[in-house]
DNA sequence: CTGCGTGCCGTACATTTGTACTTGAATTCC
DNA sequence: GGAATTCAAGTACAAATGTACGGCACGCAG
């Protein structure tokens, strides 16, 4: 049982999109880019339906309109996509990556707080 | 200056090899691929091209041998990599991937608690 | 009715990626 | 020293990706 294909770049933006929306039409996604992102409208509809034939989303015509919804959580996604970054750049070895998302910045105060607790709740379970 | 192109999948792995290396030729690469990986050997030769080109390594003739050594260090392409990542995926919030992270036990116990000294060493930054 | 905007659907098309074959020179094995 | 091996280089080629255009139907403002 072959899974999904993975996305690809630009199917992740528009991915994310939708699951901030819950659940959108193609202009919904469009209008939702961030204003930087020049991206045309039907180029968003060919992601959509792209992203529906590999199986992450469904769409639904509801009167003269699709609207499409995630049916893949990020959950998902993250495992699926990070997994195989992982493997392929560091052999599966997770920690070159930790090291980066903390030590530049990329993470909040706060979120380090919710890091550490992650981190007790793991060793708890063991 | 525009960067570097990305790398694809499959240069990635080539790249991991190469650091692993620290320096090596076509053949070299190639057989230090795990067995399951069936690859060919001019297909290595021509991602270690490609690798060139895209200014990730740099290869240069030892008698008719060209020697390849990598030019851009893992954390660079970690760097470059996970943060579009995290952008198209999550809109910069890194959170959910260190949640995968940790709570997938893709880190070993020995890791979480370096993982604990890093978050350290970043709030005494602070 | 006659446009104009909105949508769908299909098609397009250059670039990148994954993967490999071919040609031709240099080298090594009998 | 002819055969087999080894490389570099060039070329190949289908699939995936990034990005968009065109045709056609539907509904609303004049």
């Amino acid at each position: 049982m072959t899974h999904r294909p993975a996305l690809s770049k630009s199917e992740m933006e528009v991915a994310r999109i939708l699951w901030q929306l819950g659940n959108a039409t193609v202009r919904e996604v469009h209008e939702a880019f961030p204003a930087e992102r020049a991206i045309d409208f039907t180029t968003v509809q060919t992601y959509l339906r792209r992203l529906e034939q590999k199986g992450y989303v469904s769409g639904k015509l509801d009167g003269r309109t699709r609207v499409y919804s995630p049916k893949v959580k990020p959950r998902t996604v993250i495992r699926e996509t990070i997994d195989d970054l992982v493997d392929r750049l560091f052999g599966g070895d997770a920690l070159p990556l930790m090291r980066h998302l903390i030590e530049d910045q990329k993470i909040s105060d706060e979120e380090l707080a919710q890091l550490r607790e992650l981190i007790d709740r793991r060793e708890q379970d063991k």
